[in-house]
RNA sequence: GGGCGAUUGGCUCAGUCGGUUAGAGCGCACGGUUCACAUCCGUGAGGUCACUGGUUCGAAUCCAGUAUCGCCCACCA
């Protein structure tokens, strides 16, 4: 055996000197990288990171991500099986145009001031810088991610699988450029996806505006009119036509004519399509097809061309006449006083209305007709869904597997151009005569693909791709794809693809949809949605409202141990939790006990140090028997991704198993005057034994405490620690036989002892003073256990000497419990003493009542199972002897 | 307009296969400073499990409906 020093743990557990030194011994043994081979018959556990945006510094989403993910990755990792946290960063195309032009902004530069090109290395400079940042902050939460294969979204890896993935998808026919109203966002300037406009209710206004009808000679005929309403008048400038119902009886006779445009004076044919609603407005529509999806789809029925009245920044463009240049809400402004001068503006109502936001900038969207390119989701959605309505995949919490199906289910072809900088650009080349060439050679194609003309002649594609379709390819494109690569081989598909639900459609199901596609292979066996964080009180977190926890000031604080386990004690997959400051404190105060119990045990090692020897006392027996019990029930929580309940798990097992009972009653016997130097030393051993397996267990949560714990456990107790140098990679513990009969037989001692401190302190006894008690046990078993258990009752409910009851009087306080009843000698007793014991019996003698009912129930005892009868008895009689032992008072 | 979730002590949340005395942490009340920890220890109070009906020997749990709150989806200008 190599001679250690022997360690101590210091007075308080300083967590920021404590962690980083862990940390970087963590680095140093390689523990988080997988074995060159995988271990023979291991089982496979992989967790491709959701990469977080590179756009600003850790929030509290990101430190749950890293938390949940290293977690269940640290078990495992004990569990021996073949383990990869592969970590990355997401370039965010538009998150991050978004947040470097807020920069340069303050350095009074534009995108247009620095031009594409120098906006593309600024951009580079930033994402270095970022990069850097949100990885050194995953390293202080205590990530045992392989950042050796460190993966981002714009590195060359990943561009070779965007333009292999894309081609694949062009050459199977289902990616297709062509017209298509899409959501712009005047600010952003590019094309937003349907899940990126948001939609909000808002308060706007309904106008009634009158449309002249076209007379015989083709101008407006001021007597006859058709009047429509509308909640955005500006866009009357791109109206082609008037939409009534087919059945509408005012409007029967109009079909057919037409109204004239006011301001530019457009003939509009009025049409009929059962797509109006009578009951709305006026019931009759104006019809703006290229900036209303709506009137989009119903112009495509009626073949109606459509007339873009808007710049890229939401002005008026030239086809708006004398409006032209003014911003869409000015000349919202100038249509309706012009409309107004003109009487034909006839009314103005309030209307709540659904307004199209940009989810980044929060601008209202405009949607516009355009060209695009679009990938065919249909066929890759169907077997996205039936992934996951087969079980091959599987969504936790279950129940969103019905939202994932719904959305499959009514999907819509994917616009995926973005007219953005930042991202990778799609891979398509224009020939002169309108070929479209698509090439996933990086340096481009050699010559158009139809008419063969020199690639010189052809221009790429200046659009880039939605952020999430290289998103999509992450959990193989990480992983070497197309290659099919070593690590390609072995880790794929990944094990547990955990995030949270807000971004199930966004990202899941694309790389669902891309996954099985690319790969033919369902890209993960289970998703694992977590739930979003909301501070106390319920509302969201904003920097604006200032209640924003910040993860590494509460690193700095209370160590990232806490932090951790505050983040997922008492949740539930897909539930939002709520965070607040005493929950914090907690877990700080939990971290502070598993520290304390281990300066305990670490500083009571007798000395000199005997041999173990002797037989195991009934708290020995109980705490091993309870560890077994504690180890089961962890197990199969952390098997099914129950880290709220595992976590619950190891702190009812440290705190009020471990410290509160075992190793007070270590105590006793480790300061037993008759104890032997072979007895101090085993009840020793098995402190320290299973303050070693308790803190395997709660390593995955807290696993800087533990193993600076484990280090110096090591040091002093090596047979604890089994000579395992690093607890990150010391195996997880297995759970060891249960004693059912120890377990009853303590925690019948433990409610006597209970009961009997209860009694001291509504007698008023000074709380340190020495008191008699006698006790009655039931019976010759009980008597046992009472002897058997002396040596602890006396210290722990300080009572002294006890003595078996002769046939002495009773006082009306009595502790009761499953060994018998018990009082105090001599002390006097509180006056509302007699009262108490009346409303016990009380309670006492309605459960007997319910019970004794229940047992002589015919169709229970019929119907029930018998195991549940027998214990209903058994309940029964337990209650019957408690009311024996209170005495008839 | 559809769908989902929540509703359990003052607060934040657990609650397995339906099993009859529903748990935890915080807070509260009372008591406690030698011997790991006041970031602590002990004791206690506090719940008609949102409501109504149903199924069942038995319901916080299953079913139907209602209410309140929250979220998601959806092309009524």
């Amino acid at each position: 055996m190599t001679t250690t020093t022997r360690r101590e743990l210091t007075p308080r557990y300083d967590s920021a000197s404590v962690e980083p030194a862990i940390y970087e011994r963590w680095l140093q043994s390689g523990a988080f990288s997988p074995s060159p081979e995988p271990p023979e018959g291991a089982e496979r556990f992989v967790i491709i990171q959701p990469p977080p945006n590179v756009t600003g510094s850790l929030h509290l989403g990101h430190a749950t991500r890293a938390t949940v993910e290293d977690t269940l990755i640290r078990y495992h990792r004990m569990r021996g099986d073949d383990t990869l946290w592969l970590p990355g960063v997401d370039h965010a195309s538009i998150s991050a145009q978004f947040v470097l032009d807020r920069i340069l902004a303050e350095e009074g530069e534009t995108r247009a001031s620095l031009g594409r090109e120098r906006y593309l290395e600024r951009m580079w400079r930033f994402m270095g810088e970022t990069r850097e940042t949100i990885g050194l902050q995953h390293r202080r939460l205590g990530a045992s991610a392989e950042w050796s294969r460190l993966r981002f979204t714009m590195d060359p890896i990943s561009a070779r699988a965007v333009r292999t993935a894309f081609k694949r998808l062009w050459d199977a026919g289902l990616v297709y450029r062509g017209e298509g109203l899409v959501n712009w966002c005047p600010r952003c300037l590019t094309t937003i996806s349907d899940l990126e406009n948001v939609h909000h209710e808002e308060q706007g206004t309904l106008w009634t505006i009158r449309y002249h009808l076209a007379g015989a000679d083709g101008t407006p005929d001021p007597d006859r009119w058709i009047s429509v309403a509308t909640t955005r008048p500006e866009t009357l400038l791109g109206d082609v036509a008037v939409a009534v119902h087919p059945d509408d009886a005012r409007y029967a006779e109009l079909v057919g004519e037409q109204a004239i445009l006011p301001f530019l004076g457009r003939a509009l044919p009025i049409i009929a399509d059962p797509a109006v609603e009578r009951e709305f407005g006026t019931g009759a529509v104006k019809m703006t097809p290229a900036h209303d999806p709506d009137d989009y789809a119903m112009a495509q029925r009626h073949s109606l061309p459509g007339i873009n009245i808007f710049t890229d920044d939401a002005r008026i463009n030239e086809a708006g006449g004398e409006f032209s240049g003014l911003d869409r809400y000015a000349a919202r402004e100038k249509i309706l006083e012009r409309l107004r001068e003109m009487g034909d503006l006839q009314r103005e109502q309030p209307h709540q209305m659904s307004v199209g936001r940009c989810d980044r900038c929060g601008t209202v969207s405009e949607p516009r007709l355009s060209t695009q390119w679009f990938i065919r989701v249909k066929p890759l959605a169907e077997r996205a869904l039936a992934a996951v309505n087969e079980g091959r995949t599987e969504i936790v919490p279950a129940r969103f597997a019905k939202v994932y199906a719904h959305w499959m289910e009514n999907i819509h072809d994917w616009a995926v151009g973005r007219q953005l900088w930042w991202g990778h650009r799609i891979p398509a080349w224009f020939c002169p005569d309108g070929h479209i060439t698509v090439t996933d050679a990086p340096d481009g194609p050699d010559a158009c693909a139809e008419c063969g003309r020199a690639a010189s002649e052809l221009t790429q594609e200046t659009d880039i791709f939605d952020t999430w379709f290289s998103s999509g390819l992450w959990p193989f494109s990480t992983l070497g794809w197309p290659d099919r690569t070593p690590d390609f081989e072995r880790f794929y598909p990944t094990t547990v693809m955990e995030t949270a639900y807000d971004i199930l459609f966004f990202w899941v199901a694309r790389m669902m949809m891309l996954g099985l596609f690319c790969t033919g292979v369902e890209p993960f066996r289970t998703v694992l949605l977590s739930g979003l964080i909301r501070v106390d009180g319920g509302a969201k977190m904003s920097k604006t409202k200032g209640n924003v926890i910040d993860p590494l000031g509460t690193i700095d604080e209370i160590g990232a141990d806490a932090l951790r386990f505050a983040l997922v004690v008492g949740t539930s997959p897909g539930n939002d939790q709520r965070l607040s400051h005493a929950k914090l404190e907690g877990a700080r105060n939990f971290t502070n006990k598993l520290w304390n119990a281990a300066r305990f045990v670490t500083g009571a090692r007798p000395e000199p140090f005997a041999e173990p020897s002797g037989e195991p006392t009934l708290a020995e027996r109980w705490i091993r028997s309870r560890l077994a019990e504690a180890t089961e029930r962890a197990t199969r929580q952390l098997d099914a991704l129950d880290l709220g309940g595992y976590t619950a798990t190891v702190h009812e097992f440290a705190w009020s198993e471990f410290a509160d009972w075992f190793l007070e009653m270590a105590k006793v016997e480790l300061r037993r005057d008759g104890a032997s130097d072979g007895d101090r030393a085993r009840v020793w051993a098995t402190a320290s034994d299973v303050l070693a397996d308790l803190l395997r267990l709660a390593h995955p949560i807290m696993p800087f405490v533990t193993e600076e714990i484990w280090d110096t456990l090591g040091s002093i107790a090596p047979a604890a620690t089994a000579g395992e140098p690093l607890l990150i990679t010391a195996p997880w513990p297995v759970a060891k036989t249960r004693e059912p009969a120890v377990e009853e037989e303590m925690a019948a001692l433990m409610e006597l002892v209970r009961a009997v401190r209860n009694l001291r302190t509504e007698s008023g006894a000074a709380a340190g003073a020495w008191l008699p008690l006698a006790i009655a046990p039931v019976d010759e078993a009980a008597s046992a256990a009472i002897e058997r258990g002396r040596g602890y009752l006396e210290p722990l409910a300080r009572v002294r000497p006890i003595e078996i009851a002769g046939g002495e009087p009773r006082p009306a306080a009595v502790a009761i419990s499953p060994l018998g009843a018990a009082w105090l000698r001599a002390t006097p007793e509180a006056s509302d003493a007699g009262a108490r014991r009346e409303a016990q019996r009380g309670e006492l003698r309605t459960g007997i009542e319910r019970l004794r009912g229940l047992v002589a129930n015919p169709s229970f005892t019929a119907k029930a199972p018998s195991d549940v009868v027998a214990r209903e008895r058994e309940r029964l009689s337990e209650l019957e002897e408690r009311l024996r032992q209170l005495g008839q008072g």
